[in-house]
DNA sequence: AACATGATCAACT
DNA sequence: GTTGATCATGTTT
């Protein structure tokens, strides 16, 4: 019941190369603290949208009211809305105005896990935090959380120690543009990584 | 018209 | 168990 103790990374951390973040984001926790208590997850998957070259990334068309979060420093949260009912989280890296941004694909349920349940309408751990909108679901995030800093109180990334290992990296999953860059970064290893299939006991 | 998705269901191996 | 089609639904281009 204890909390999970250890360092929340600074902003250095999110202040270089976005695929260097998104690999080394891999097997921290991300956590967020609501009134019932913590919800955490360790980051199993994450993917990489760069600032140039990368038609894919929502900053590529240049500043909007939704992408506006994006283009602010490195360490800040970005949350968005896709086809209209999913939303996904993001954390934006790079000096302010690089619009560059890591997008949380996938975490392994730590804690909080019976809210994560009733966020996200299931019992199933092994899905709690599979996708991007499932793993926003879980946290209970909103676009109020957009602008919010990852060295909150609030809303914070933890090293714990764990050492990630076996760590793949691929092209992006469910874009078209820019398809053929290898910027998806996940755990071989876990069971709570997206675009497997695995059976569904528990 | 496309979109950084997910749930469901039919049909198949 | 796995694959593929379909749909839900709002915002941006």
């Amino acid at each position: 019941m204890s909390e999970i103790s250890g360092k929340i990374p600074g902003k250095d951390f999110y202040l270089r190369d976005t695929s260097e973040v998104a690999r080394d984001l891999i097997g921290k926790v991300l956590s967020r603290r609501t009134r019932d208590g913590l919800i955490s997850g360790r980051i199993v998957e994450t993917e990489a949208y760069l600032q140039e070259g990368d038609t894919a990334s929502h900053s590529y068309p240049g500043l909007t009211k939704r992408n506006a979060p994006m283009f602010e420093e490195g360490g800040t949260l970005y949350i968005y809305k896709i086809y209209g009912i999913h939303l996904c989280a993001n954390i934006v890296t790079g000096k302010k105005g690089s619009g560059s941004a890591v997008l949380i694909r996938a975490c392994e349920p730590l804690e909080g896990i019976s809210r994560m349940k009733i966020n996200r309408g299931t019992a199933n751990e092994r899905i709690l935090m599979k996708g991007p909108g499932n793993c926003a679901k879980a946290f209970g995030f909103s676009l109020n959380d957009n602008f919010k800093k990852l060295f909150s109180d609030e809303i914070f990334i933890l090293d714990d120690g764990y050492s990630a290992y076996g760590i793949i990296e691929s092209p992006r999953i469910g874009i078209s543009k820019s398809a053929e860059l290898n910027l998806r970064y996940f755990m071989k290893a876990s069971p709570f990584v997206s675009g497997k299939k695995f059976s569904i006991r528990n």
